[in-house]
RNA sequence: GCACCCGUAGCUCAGCUGGAUAGAGCGCUGCCCUCCGAAGGCAGAGGCCAGAGGUUCGAAUCCUCUCGGGUGCGCCA
């Protein structure tokens, strides 16, 4: 019985007998009814010696029960010997039941994986609303590497999440409501004197990049000389929608660069002067959550310009938080915080299930505060999870790169993608947990070999198309449908069968990763595969019968059948990450 | 001082809602191209999972403490 939940997910399936097998001893008295199964798990062995699959409801079971754990096991065993996919069930070690499964629930899994592209989607999601914001740089110039990390990170959990079945919304929150919006507009109207003729005075505390060059020529093409003579007053007001909106187009161009678009932006500046602020926080106040108070001084440092001040504060220590947080400054203005509350509520409003926010790791400091206003706005229904990405180190020729302004060697997102491409950017921003420092490498990242996983997951791709044009000059059939139809039976090799394992094991990793917000998952996975792959390629070297392309065509057929099931899988795996699966590299 | 993250092979890092003998790459040693792409593969050496307690049938994984590293800590976004 596929389960409807988790479609061609074999641990799943086989979890699924599992469970069934246990119900009915059950019911049949051979375990105390009322047990609770959320415990039991069907896994890959460590070790392939003990199986293709082993489960632990023995052991987990047995205290429960009150009986023995291998006991419990060999009824279990008995039971599941009477379903067709499992060829052997025997119990080992302190009460595991390693399970072998019949040739057959493997072809099953090859059929699965070569009928169409939707092996390994996942309903898991349940059609789940789910917000992500990720990146949100402030619209004062061009992305640079700093942001690209949670820039990819972002991107490719919300394209996971999306293949696990979740309705996902990509969003960027443009901070242009502060005053960095000003010094930016200010450094603009610079450019735009400029423009006019005169010279500028990049003054202290300005942007000088010279990306705001054309934006002044762009704002002289409009206004003429006319905000020339003008006081600051007058033009500001023109000049910061004018310079906020080339920000973001320059940030959006960086973002199309390396693949990605948002579905959202979501301004800021709308929360001001619109009662969206005051709404969100009479929300609040009507909780019981807002007061006027005195915060202690932090502890430890005290700051030099420190005295006591009454502020307006948000109560998030009832929320989980070590101090509650001001939404308002001494003199009445909002502080930072406040259009945060605004923008959650927002998020809470628009209906999502679930929140994710991508920050970078020096904004650990406002996880909880974060999360205190999203449970107190949904009355804890929505869940936010924060993710922050922690720093990357760049590298050339093995030395620390020092980026820096003044030197020029300040790194863009842009100049990234230009020097090492797209696909080497994403793949390695994902090659490690968000939250452990990456080193980035711009060699090692343009590096042929299977030091560079991009490299290595991508060969093995192109490996097999190479075979699928071979194949096809040949006349075989290398199509999904007509390989889908062979007859794999002929297929036995442990290389062989540890591919189709890896294969079957697509499916459940695709949960997992979409369950712990971990893309990174997906990139080791395909490293796995891929190295699965290679292994049995290099077989074939010494032994003919494992090569793929063979004389007798259904051999043939079973053989290519398995090597373009493992393309379909790294295609798949490559596409959640945005990183094309190359057929071709020489 | 407090909070959050991290500590796994010489180096860089994986390790699933807790599962069996802790894995990979680099580096080191020795092998494999009259053979579908050797830009690959195979084999070997290398570990007190920072340390100490605890929970459990079972802990790298969960809890407490200690040590070591990173980030942050009212009116800056």
């Amino acid at each position: 019985m596929p389960d409807k939940e988790h479609p061609m997910n074999l641990f799943a399936d086989i979890r699924l007998a599992v469970t069934d097998a246990l119900e009915a001893m059950m019911a049949a008295g051979e375990l105390p009814a009322g047990l609770d199964l959320t415990n039991v798990t069907v896994e890959p062995p460590r070790d392939a010696g003990h199986g293709d699959m082993a489960t632990n409801a023995a052991m987990v079971l047995a205290k429960p029960a009150g009986r023995k754990p291998r006991d419990i096991a060999e009824a279990l065993a008995t039971r599941l010997a009477e379903d067709g996919r499992i060829a052997a069930a025997e119990v080992a070690g302190p009460g595991f039941l390693n399970l072998r499964l019949a040739p057959e629930a493997w072809h099953g899994i090859l059929r699965a994986a070569l009928g169409g592209e939707g092996y390994g989607r996942s309903t898991v999601g349940q059609g789940q609303k789910v917000n992500v914001e990720y990146v949100s740089a402030n619209p004062t110039g061009p992305i640079h590497v700093g942001h690209t990390r949670g820039a990819v990170y972002g991107d490719a959990l919300a394209e996971l999440l999306a293949y696990a079945g979740h309705d996902v919304t990509r969003e960027y929150y443009i901070n242009d409501g502060g005053a960095q919006v000003d010094v930016v507009a200010r450094s603009v109207f610079e450019r735009y004197r400029e423009a006019c003729g005169q010279s500028p005075e990049i003054a202290e505390g300005l942007y000088p990049g010279e990306y705001l060059i054309p934006v002044g020529e762009a704002l002289k093409a409009e206004y003429g000389d006319s905000l020339l003579g003008q006081p600051e007053e007058q033009w500001l007001p023109l000049v910061r929608p004018f310079a906020t909106d080339r920000m973001m187009d320059l940030i959006r161009a960086d973002l199309a660069a390396v693949g990605i678009e948002m579905d959202v932006y979501f301004s800021e500046k709308s929360l001001y002067g619109t009662g969206r602020i005051e709404a969100a926080l009479e929300e609040l106040d009507g909780k019981g959550l807002i007061y006027r108070g005195v915060l202690e001084p932090p502890k430890g440092k005290m700051p030099e310009d420190w005295e006591p001040r009454e502020q307006t504060l948000f109560r998030s220590t009832a929320h989980g938080d070590d101090v509650d947080r001001p939404v308002r400054k001494s003199d009445g203005a909002w502080t930072y915080f406040a259009p945060d509350i605004a923008y959650h509520y927002d998020k809470i409003e628009r209906g999502f299930d679930q929140l994710i926010d991508v920050l970078g790791a020096d904004h650990g400091g406002y996880v909880k505060r974060l999360k205190a206003v999203v449970a107190a706005l949904s009355e804890e229904r929505v869940p936010l999870d924060v993710k922050l990405c922690q720093i990357v180190r760049l590298y050339k020729n093995g030395e620390p790169f020092k980026m820096s302004k003044r030197a020029g060697t300040f790194i863009t997102l842009a100049d990234l993608v230009e020097q090492v491409g797209k696909d080497a950017v994403r793949f390695h921003m994902l090659t490690r947990k968000n939250d452990a420092p990456l080193d980035f490498d711009f060699d090692k990242v343009l590096e042929q070999s299977k030091e560079n996983p991009v490299f290595y997951v991508q060969y093995a791709h192109a490996r097999v198309h190479s075979v699928l044009r071979k194949a096809a000059e040949q006349g075989v059939e290398v199509t999904p449908e007509a390989l889908a139809r062979a007859d794999f039976s002929s297929l036995g090799h442990e290389a062989e069968l540890k591919l189709a394992r890896s294969i079957a094991e697509w499916p459940r990793l695709v949960e997992i990763a979409a369950r712990t917000h971990e893309p990174h998952r997906i990139a080791f996975y395909l490293y796995d595969l891929a190295s699965d792959f290679h292994a049995l390629w290099n077989r074939g070297n010494d032994e003919p019968s494992l090569r793929f392309l063979q004389d007798d065509m259904a051999t043939a057929q079973a053989k290519i059948g398995l090597a373009r099931a493992a393309a379909i899988v790294i295609a798949a795996g490559l596409g959640i990450l945005g990183v094309t699966p190359v057929e071709e590299m020489r």
